[in-house]
DNA sequence: GCTCTATGTTTACGCCGTCAACATTTGGCG
DNA sequence: CGCCAAATGTTGACGGCGTAAACATAGAGC
């Protein structure tokens, strides 16, 4: 229900998005231009407006796709974990720098076009939200299980949210020498290993 | 010997370099052009292009002058320190996020323009490893006194850069709620906190 | 069958990065 | 000093971009 070679399209936002995603998927593209997004879609450069306010709007759909696959990658991460808390969690970090190395130019447009909050983009902060939540929930399970520290478990979850997003980051910008995936699968263990390490109950040495 | 108002300019390149700083550090710069810069500087659009080959070099050089102030806040943040390593360490991050907040569009454009070590402005690359080297220093001090773990000391650097990174591109793309600059300092320090307990000596506790 | 509205197209504007051709200044060499 | 070549800056042009306005067409409801 959508293949009309007609003047009408049929679902043209969502070709768009997907139009967008395929040619960020394919090479590593900088900075995608809305043009060249309507080109490949068949349309004409000026079609898009029809549907997105302008290019900031498409760029905040495609990152709000990116979010939802993220959350999945976490979701699907954490079922293939063992049952305790703390490798449950760890299987959630290790997913998600698996999903940002994944999919590097669709991880930088999640994050780029900066301001989640006050923007003008409420749909896309929800689903950053919800992915975000399950960090935070894999830390609140850690915390009823007594074997993460107590205290605000949104703030720990921010912790975490830095330390897997700053890994994927320098990862993605090939700020680090790791490029083979397996390389860069065993440092994030290890990564979200240390920051487990920090989450955990503190030793019962107190100075 | 700079200020001629004649034909030549006298250091153009590095007035280049300062006009687009000072332009980022006026207002937060999604995309600054070469133009304006040129405009900026007060000389024609395409003179840049007798001393960059092209944008991203500017930027680079840019870039370059940002991971010098890096390593100068996070030297000086040491110094203001305790003698105590972990003390030290929990200094420098704390320093190195607040350069970021402090610097967001100047800190953007170190980390933008992606590809630091195959690309070709190995200058930049350097001092971006001098920056990282004061983090690398720091850990590997705390593994000389005893109260690091053991190991790799690059790859712990790598962990806490990870974190200290990430959190600083949290903040900056206004991705977390908090916009104080004391309650972002505040933040820093927590997050600091847990990471140096991941990356302290384990406990004596063997499963 | 006609009209209204949603959806695409065409055209146009200004800004951008970049290049080539030209102009000026400066420093070295007779 | 005088001249020339290299360094440095300017002008003009090209194509691509985001965006907006005017126009065209298709499909839905009467």
């Amino acid at each position: 229900m959508a293949k009309k070679t007609t003047y009408h399209h049929g679902d043209l936002r969502q070709a768009l998005v997907d139009g967008a995603i395929a040619m960020i998927a394919e090479q590593d593209i900088g900075r995608l231009s809305l043009r060249e997004v309507a080109r490949r879609v068949g349309v004409s450069h000026a079609a898009p407006y029809r549907h997105f306010q302008d290019r900031e709007e498409l760029l905040a759909a495609v990152g709000e796709e990116g979010f939802i696959g993220l959350t999945q990658a976490m979701e699907t991460g954490q079922a293939q974990a063992a049952a305790d808390p703390l490798e449950r969690l760890r299987a959630t970090g290790v997913a998600y720098v698996q999903f940002a190395v994944t999919h590097p130019s669709h991880y930088r447009v999640m994050f780029g076009s900066f301001g989640a909050e006050h923007c003008p983009h409420p749909q896309r902060a929800q689903v950053g939200w919800q992915a975000f939540q399950v960090l935070l929930t894999s830390i609140e399970a850690g915390q009823q299980a007594g074997v993460l520290r107590t205290g605000d478990a949104m703030q720990l979850a921010w912790v975490a949210w830095s330390t897997v997003h700053g890994l994927a980051m320098l990862l993605i910008d090939k700020r680090l020498p790791v490029t083979q995936p397996e390389a860069m699968t065993a440092l994030a263990e290890f990564v979200t290993q240390m920051l487990i390490g920090g989450l955990a109950i503190a030793p019962p040495t107190e100075p």
